[in-house]
Order: C-alpha cells, then structure tokens, then sequence
DNA sequence: TCCGTATTTTAGCGCTTGCTTATTTAAGCC
DNA sequence: GGCTTAAATAAGCAAGCGCTAAAATACGGA
C-alpha cells in the first residue's frame, strides 16, 4: 500500500494531477511549486518507488509520467472495502426490517 | 483530503477494515492490536476527524462504526484523476495512430 | 457515594518526513 | 577537454507522527 502513503502528501498528489494531464519534465513541475528542485526530486523518488510514476530519459532532461497501473492497487482496495462494508449495510437493513416486524408481532399478544 | 492521510496508516487502515466487517467498540479494536488503548484512542480521533468512522456512546462503552459517506472523499478524487488520466492515454492513443498514417503516407512519396 | 470498568486526554520521547543548501552526476555543445 | 543546463544525491535541521505511561473523565452498580 505504498502508493496510498505516496498520495497522502498533497505536493504529490498535485504531481500525480499534473502528469494526469501530460507528462512532463522534472524542471517543468519545479516551476509548478514554491520549493526546490531537490524537493520535488525527492517527492518523484517517492512516487516511483510507489509505482505511480514512471521516468525515461530523453538528452538531459528527464520526463515524468503516469503509470497505468500506478492508482489500481488504491482502487483495489477501495473497492474490496466498500464491497464488504455495504453488504455489512445491507445485512443491516435486513435485521432492522426483521426487528420490525417482530416489535408489530409482539405488540399484538404484549402490548 | 483529510481521509487520504487518514487510511495512508496501517493501524488505521486495517481498524476501517474491521468496522466495514461490523461496528465495534474501542475496546474490542483495542484487542486486535498490539498497541496500547490510547494510541488506538488517538487513531480513532484522526478516523473521526476525517469523516471516516462516527461513535455513539451505549452506556459505558462507545462504539466505532464506519461512517456512510467517508469514503466517497476518496473515490470521487481517485475516479476524476483516472477520468483526466484515461482521457489523456486515448489522447495519446490517437495521436499514435494519426502518426503511423502520416509515416505510412510519407514513405510512400519519400521512404 | 465510593468503586470498577471503559475510554480519553496529557506530557514527553524517538523516529520519520519534507525542506533547504551544497555537492555530484550526466548529457549536449563549443 | 571545459562549459552549461538538467537533475539527482548528501547532509543537516525543524516539524509532525505514533507510541507510551500517567492522569483525568464518564458511566453503571454495590
């Protein structure tokens, strides 16, 4: 689950946004923020080693990208979680409706 | 996107897993963990802040349960950037095909 | 009212994180 | 080779985080 620690920061998340749109450089995503170069080196570092992120080089500058398969395991777990969790509702409802309907039972011979 | 940093912790990620299962009081979480009761107490503050889990006092004992709408926080930022990202991969995709056209077309007056 | 159980709050501590400046690596150009 | 641009790494520092033990709060029962 490194990817979700990786977008947990909101310098990275904003990264992650930017590559959503295009891929790009290094340098072009400096200009993007209030910090140093090194800082967003380090958050890049950070996000590829996550996943989400994939670097090629291309002459000097290096140019950064979305991985496909980058957001998959947060969804992942997203879904399995939400999955479980509304059935865990559903079972909810079901028993509410089912106490009901035994209160109006029992109401008619104990009121 | 306080519940990004909330579920970005391990201890809290696997407590929001428990009460998708069932609801449970701070005690019972405090059971499935090696860590004292504070620090769960403590994770509980981060969960409810973040609009991720709600507690209702019964008695003595106040019980934890996952809170309908906190995740959705998630969702909606995971499906708009994968909605920016995806749009931006068919972008690519065409300007791909539209480039092998144009080489093909090229090669034919000058290969 | 005093006591036990359940839980939270407080205070303090070590570790991690994100930042900066300084230095280093790498590629293109002359 | 020497210079410039692009980017990464290293070292050091302040702030934040998660943990613990100790104290405080809240409720139910004898």
């Amino acid at each position: 689950m490194q990817s979700l620690l990786a977008i947990a920061d909101p310098t990275r998340r904003r990264i992650v946004e930017l590559l959503a749109v295009r891929e790009r450089t290094a340098g072009e995503l400096v200009r993007e923020f209030d910090v140093s170069a090194p800082a967003i080196s380090q958050h890049l570092n950070v996000l590829r080693e996550a996943g989400l992120i994939v670097t090629r080089t291309e002459g000097q500058s290096r140019i950064q990208s979305l991985n496909p398969a980058g957001l998959d395991e947060l969804e992942t777990w997203l879904e399995e979680t939400r999955a479980v969790w509304s059935r865990r509702l559903d079972v909810l409802e079901r028993e509410l409706r089912a106490g009901d309907a035994a209160k109006k039972k029992a109401r008619k011979t104990s009121p």
